[in-house]
DNA sequence: CAAATAGTGTCTGTAAGACACTATCAG
DNA sequence: CTGATAGTGTCTTACAGACACTATTTG
């Protein structure tokens, strides 16, 4: 284990991180978009032990010489994965116990992005031969998940649905550019239900983070839609309200 | 690196963690509790290398042998400093980077929990000379604060600010029995403003997470007041609307 | 004109805020 | 009785839901 040590220096010169026997520790994503009008995850195929040939979160380790931190981990991954380089991501939680990965006692920062589907190029890259976006509905179902991902991409879908309720997020599964009506739409499809049009738009508005793109309109055989886009200096606002669900 | 192998039990026979550099990772705890009327946190000084002499949250390394998951490794290092069990706990959020540890890259999995101060039994444990409770109010200036634990605590103190105005949270912070009056306090102190009895009361009733204790009243030089316990089955309540904070 | 979607006005219901009121004890 | 704190009633306010209404385009 560890030796004397008199100094704070003296100590540091005679370190090894090594004498410490430590978890795996990895981080992952959840990264939704929308397609087809319905919530998508991106997922990879592994192409290499342990849990080959499964379906797993893009991820990985910790690269000690380029990281600065986490969120560097979280947004590389994510770069490489899909060339996105700008999306909202916040941490989800950490995953960590002795038997989700056979290697052994491993953890995982696990984060949650929101992108909008059309500015992705999806990489298959190294340690995996392909990936996909999964339709969320009937996951477990569907692909045999590796590790404990089934798990954390539920975490995941639960802080998405709770937060649809309260905050302005599910503007980010969008692109950059959208009409208060395709908004309505994501929310009252991660919400699974209608919400009236009329409350939807005064919250909304109330809300104050979205600004019209001037005299910027969707045509089509009816009255035009004016279009709107995020303001950039309220990504994410909490209403003081959830929107109560009909009884 | 890693070799080839062509099966999942080949590959895991052969498999060393140490093939990987890993960040030392840990589990940090945020403790706070009420103590003459005012917020405090748990801390720690340490008496070993790095950072002698500072203080710290209680935390520390994964027992890859004891603790089946982060939970486990969380309650231990609670029940190691203070004694308690059962307290509230829920996971607060993970930091890592390469420079919040001068031993190398570290992340730590960050734990957030409320306890009654009574039941409490400080032990300075293995690796530290003293335990104390720290007022919350000026903490940055009052103590020198070990790694990046000021910022650990501040987004504590931020979770636990945001979570008064829409949850039952700080019920966990009083005796197993309490009055409405005293909950009300805990609420007034740590949103930092009064609110009113009638409001308050109509909206913990309708919460519905507090049953009287049969017959049991507290009594001064005044009207007695009911004792109410905390409902085992709704430990913790999400209200629809947060606490508007008048204008 | 009809069809379609965009967008608004008005009423109602619910729960929070303000604040005055009553209730019940010790002394 | 007074003083103190417990607990309630009532009015107002804020905002979501329901739903009907108007607005503006294409064809």
């Amino acid at each position: 284990m560890q030796k004397k040590a008199a100094s704070e220096q003296e100590f540091l010169r005679t370190y090894n991180i090594h004498d410490f026997d430590v978890p795996l520790t990895s981080v992952d994503l959840v990264i939704f978009t929308l397609r087809d009008q319905a919530l998508h995850v991106l997922l990879i195929e592994r192409g290499e032990h342990p849990s080959k040939g499964k379906w797993a979160l893009p991820g990985g380790f910790i690269d000690m010489r380029q990281d600065a931190d986490l969120d560097a981990t979280a947004l590389r991954k994510l770069r490489e994965k899909t060339g996105v380089a700008a999306p909202y991501i916040e941490q989800l939680q950490g995953f960590g116990s002795a038997t989700r990965d056979p290697r052994g006692w491993s953890a995982t920062f696990a984060y949650f992005a929101l992108i909008d589907s059309a500015d992705v190029q999806l990489v298959p890259g190294s340690g995996s031969t392909a990936a996909v976006w999964q339709p969320v509905a009937g996951l477990s179902e569907a692909v045999d998940l590796a590790f404990d991902h089934a798990v954390i991409i539920e975490t995941a879908l639960q802080r998405l649905r709770s937060k649809v309720e309260y905050t302005s997020l599910p503007v980010h599964l969008l692109a950059p550019e959208f009409t208060l009506s395709d908004l309505q739409q994501v929310f009252e499809l991660i919400l699974g239900r209608q919400v009236d049009k009329s409350a939807f738009r005064k919250r909304i508005k109330e809300g104050d983070f979205l600004e019209p793109v001037a005299g910027k309109q969707r045509h089509g055989s009816n009255r035009p839609a004016q279009i709107y886009r995020i303001r950039q200096d309220r990504p994410l606002v909490y209403f003081n309200r959830a929107m109560a669900a009909p009884i």
